[in-house]
DNA sequence: GCGGCATTTTGTAGCGCTACAATTTTTACG
DNA sequence: CGTAAAAATTGTAGCGCTACAAAATGCCGC
């Protein structure tokens, strides 16, 4: 209306101002601060700002302020699915803040996760959850404060760690099933840190108890598919076992495959108990016992650890383990007959 | 070395330039065309890129050229793993071309689709896949190009739309169960355009066979839980019924598991069919038959779409269907007796 | 060795915003 | 009503990069 400004340019703070008939600072100031600007200016900003449709560019605020209010999320695979609780955790804790998370995932296998921080840096994010396993040529957390979670292994220099406390869960699953009575038990485990301490807490309190632990997969994959082989290499091997812990659900899942294929019941028979009471787990179908990781409380951890050292510039506050918990259902019963 | 520069800051392109003895101008080049500089101070440049660890400032770029050579995705849901394929369909198209994608979720049930959108578009993306239901308040596409994948309703003005054949899926579902002499068959729908298009596919061709049909939860939610609660209703009701087509693999396993607390046998004496060719129907347990969308596909196009409208302002090209694919596996047999 | 042309390199002027000091307005109170 | 202090507002100078015109250099044949 006031001049010929062309209609397909987003308009600035600028256009903002001369609509409300404030400087440019003030625009800015209401949007950084409103509290400190007057009412009446506050509402004309507010006013001009709806009228012309007016969106900060981000790409501006981050080149003025060298701060961006975004927090990046390095996770491994999409498909696993815990990282979504592990995001809604941290975003229970940044909107109040008014942060925003960036996620990338490293492309699982490839060994991307330099790349995806690379790119999260370059976008400069204020802080980073790195949800995947760090790679050894991070041996340093870049120049942003950086939390792993959920990993233990190869945590670079400078970061915090939050982590699941998965020799915790081990142990639970193995106090269940020694509770039910259950004494020659099998375990499908896989490779990586979080497998490995399942395994570690799951064994120590087995022995602890004189019971008889058959492990399987140690050093292989844990998807569904190799729990299927681990299961059936267990159950062709042990025939006598009457109790599987599988190191996550899907791996569970394949137990399943394997133990129907050999005409088996489960609990009757058989019991078998999973980890990260996935949606797979709720399921009326399968019923699955498991234990839940709670990473929601590790994400709303991490963030709170990354806010404090972003805003406060806070130390380092090493690592914190979450407590995870047993969710029973229908796959685990007493030891039959 | 040459001066005291403090430690903290990243370097600039200006710390690049007098490293390698040439100009900011000259280092901005070799960044974005290397082909157009000599040899000589391309390779000078490079060695003070690497030298430095200098990383470009996304903000920095975005703000003087406006363009960031990223694409927004939108989509529903993390858990809806659906957008997975949808993903690395894009990104095999995009990443040669230097692109990269950002990934925003709607947050599920709160309509934030706008949030999501408004969020994307502070950061200055390219084009944007919107790969939820669009709200009605989009009424027209935002400032940059954009497609909408995999649903049909609602979508904005300008904006193209690359979708899985739903309706061919349904049809394609519809008739493998006829041909395997099923005739008396339900289907587990729920609210939403894909599910209409699965669900009117598969109408028409059960129809056209004079085959008997009832749906189930039309109006319901899609979840594992509605599932099973509309499989429970059907096998009430329609105790005759020998085969079920459910909106998705999801739900799928809903009805095993209403099918499991009916002492049913899958598939001797019930078919069970899903969509989507996720995961649950590819394990060994479940050994789903289900109908694959070809997300991948959907990503591809759409990456393909909005890479020519971004780089040579090419038109809307209106809408694109992908044509599905069966995958048959063990659940769906021939009609008992 | 030199004009004429193509190729390579560089200076200048922003992109849209914020920080901060400087300025103006308001408020408090003798 | 005056004046100091507090509160509100504004001007200036970048943030790190790119676009583009202008300048410098290289190359060619004669």
């Amino acid at each position: 209306m006031t001049h010929d400004r062309p209609k397909t340019r987003r308009p600035t703070i600028y256009d903002v101002a001369k609509q409300a008939g404030v400087s440019p600072s003030l625009v800015s100031l209401v949007l950084q601060n409103p509290v400190r600007v007057s009412e009446k200016r506050r509402d004309a900003v507010q006013a001009a700002i709806t009228e012309l449709g007016y969106r900060p560019s981000q790409a501006a605020t981050a080149l003025a302020s060298s701060r961006t209010k975004s927090i990046g999320l390095v996770i491994d695979d999409y498909r696993n699915l815990w990282f979504v609780d592990l995001l809604r955790g941290m975003e229970s804790v940044l909107t109040e803040e008014g942060y925003r998370v960036m996620l990338a995932d490293s492309r699982p296998g490839e060994n991307r996760i330099s790349e995806a921080v690379d790119g999260l840096l370059a976008m400069h994010v204020d802080g980073l959850v790195i949800a995947a396993e760090p790679s050894a040529s991070m041996l340093t957390a870049a120049g942003v404060p950086t939390v792993v979670a959920g990993w233990r292994n190869g945590v670079p220099a400078g970061a915090d760690l939050i982590t699941n406390d998965d020799d915790g869960g081990g142990a639970m699953a193995a106090h269940h099933l020694l509770g039910l009575g259950h004494t020659r038990i099998g375990h499908l485990s896989g490779f990586g840190g979080a497998a490995a301490h399942r395994r570690a807490g799951f064994a120590g309190r087995l022995r602890d108890a004189g019971a008889d632990m058959r492990v399987v997969g140690e050093a292989g994959g844990t998807s569904e598919e190799d729990g299927y082989a681990s299961a059936c290499w267990l159950l062709d091997h042990h025939p006598d076992t009457t109790a599987i812990f599988a190191a996550n659900d899907t791996m569970a899942l394949g137990a399943f495959g394997a133990i129907k294929a050999r005409g088996l019941a489960v609990p009757s028979q058989i019991s078998v108990i999973g980890y990260d009471n996935s949606t797979l787990a709720k399921s009326r179908y399968l019923e699955l016992t498991s234990v839940d990781n709670r990473s929601d409380l590790v994400g709303k951890e991490a963030a709170k650890v990354l806010l404090a050292r972003i805003e406060s510039g806070a130390p380092s506050s090493g690592r914190t383990l979450i407590a995870p918990t047993l969710v029973v259902r229908g796959t685990t019963a007493p030891l039959p007959g």
